[in-house]
DNA sequence: TTGTAGGCGTTATCAC
DNA sequence: GTGATAACGCCTACAA
């Protein structure tokens, strides 16, 4: 920035007032910086403004376990993206950050905490989380997606995913099934206990603890897994809530292994209405996930808190879509 | 730290070489400035530290159209996660960056020029690319996942797209189709224009340009159309090579739909061997892209620029994965 | 409208 | 071993 101002023959503060737009500054100045920032080729340095502004302009962007949701979830692409355009929007940079390891999560919690963002989105986090924990001690302006027991500090947008399930556990007993089993996951998120939870609520009397198999992971394997071992316990099964399309997607292959056809002998729902639900065959009764609103929504909470309001959470309505699974 | 310098006692001097472990500092010093700085709740200012150093510690990995890549190419995910191992133990932060617009594309190379990174990995750049353009006038360390052409300037990891498509047309040969087809996607890419290019030398003599259809993108919407399309052109056709799997299971289902039976009537083949290849009924047959290690590769890269190095590009093996689908 | 100068929080180079 | 002190590159009163 000096070699600029010496070249256009004025002070350094003029250049800064030029490049910043901001105080009076001369036309004809205006143009002669112009002209030396280019012949010496000036690029600013972001640290130098940033320390002096204490602030970055940039909003991360913070997934778990990316093993699972890149290769198994589309949702997060379309989280990802609606962030991604409120946050531009509003002239700043989303960088994200992959927490794979126990190392990354140390890693990305200092990163966070050392300043180089002004805010963040949360994605996929567990009650228990390093990276949470970081967040709210260093009180950095926060948003979860999804919603993590024992945070009231940091606000989220999520679904209710248990009157959602209720909602679609309750079609799937209007359609006639009789037996119906769930292939539950992650139990240990809020998502997966409270999809148990509106299953459970919507058969009442009907629900038979048995009927439940569990595996932690949102998986294709998990499904085809835990359909085959439902199976197992209730050969007359006619109806299955899977707590994921790509669960459901697995069950569908499991259950066409078993020789049952599907919806024939028993219908299958699966949940996010994700590219599973289509690309299955045939395609799923599911719940609709609204990814793309869901991370605009995150993104609207950390760009009120930077502008110092204190907004509150919000729960997005959800739809369910009925196709030939069921 | 010029409070946790005074509650302890000692110089900022101190205080820095204690926490960066350089130079020496005696245990008493150290003792007490660990205490002070739990009891101040100090947390280093990057910002500053960045300026001095003139090291940020943190890598780029730009992924443009992410609605594309995110949304139908698992092996993004793999690149992703290959990188970021690779950086994170060499401990540096991976950010990643998403071009979704032109603006996005100004902003991020901004953010590039603006030194919040030492170097980037750029994933499925084309040729004529804003972001490429600003790495290479800064030089910035930096290599590409696939090969833009026009860049030498910038190492790339690829694969050799050419010989593993006529490697994977000739076996599809061998297995006795005569009249075989491709779905080609992304000419204007280098990944595209190689695959038809191997596709096509497979073929010799009996290649026949008027088989091939062409789409701009490698998705699964583009397989039904486009394979709708070489049906009505040839009826009679018995071989199809899509230029993705996901292009290969939008095949698939318009050849289902025209009611011809894979492997039966046609065989066909796809390319990545990504989440799709399983997850088609029958499983097809496909190229293996090493995604991870690509994705390794792409951060050693830059790495080795970082340590003063001039790496050169690297091309990867694939193996052809032979399934049911042909 | 422009120049001057202090300070942002660190690291690094010296003497001591 | 440790403490001054000078950068690092920029913004921003304040004075002119």
């Amino acid at each position: 920035m000096h070699d600029v101002a010496a070249h256009a023959g004025v002070s350094r503060g003029t250049v800064s007032r030029a490049l910043n737009g901001t105080g009076y500054v001369s036309a004809e100045a205006r143009a002669r910086i112009e002209a030396a920032i280019a012949e010496v080729g000036y690029v600013r340095n972001n640290a130098a403004r940033n320390l002096v502004m204490r602030k970055t302009w940039a909003i991360g962007f913070v997934v778990h376990e990316p093993h699972q949701l890149f290769l198994e979830d589309p949702n997060i692409g379309g989280i990802l993206l609606g962030t991604n355009a409120v946050v531009a929007e509003a002239d700043h940079q989303l960088v994200v950050l992959v927490v794979d390891s126990d190392d990354d999560a140390a890693r990305v919690s200092s990163y966070l905490r050392g300043g180089f963002v002004d805010g963040a989105v949360l994605v996929s986090a567990r009650s228990h989380d390093q990276v949470a924990d970081a967040v709210e001690q260093i009180g950095l302006p926060a948003a979860f997606v999804g919603h993590p027991e024992g945070r009231p500090s940091i606000p989220y947008v999520g679904i209710d995913n248990r009157s959602a399930a209720r909602a679609l556990t309750t079609r799937l007993v209007e359609t006639g099934r009789r037996r119906i089993g769930m292939l539950a996951s992650a139990l240990d998120r809020d998502s997966g206990a409270d999809r148990l939870a509106g299953f459970t609520e919507a058969l009442g009397d009907r629900f038979d603890e048995r009927l439940v198999v569990a595996d932690p992971l949102y998986s294709y394997r998990a499904g085809v897994d835990t359909m085959t071992e439902l199976l197992r316990r209730e050969p007359a099964l006619d109806g299955v809530f899977a707590a994921s399309d790509a669960v459901a997607a697995g069950a569908i292959e499991a259950l066409r292994t078993a020789g049952r056809t599907v919806p024939g002998d028993v219908g299958v729902v699966g949940f996010d209405d994700s590219a599973w639900a289509l690309r299955c065959n045939p395609p799923l009764s599911t719940v609709h996930q609204p990814a793309a609103e869901m991370g605009r929504a995150a993104a609207t909470l950390v760009l009120e808190q930077l502008a110092g309001r204190t907004p509150s959470s919000v729960t997005l309505p959800t739809d369910v879509v009925w196709r030939a699974s069921a």
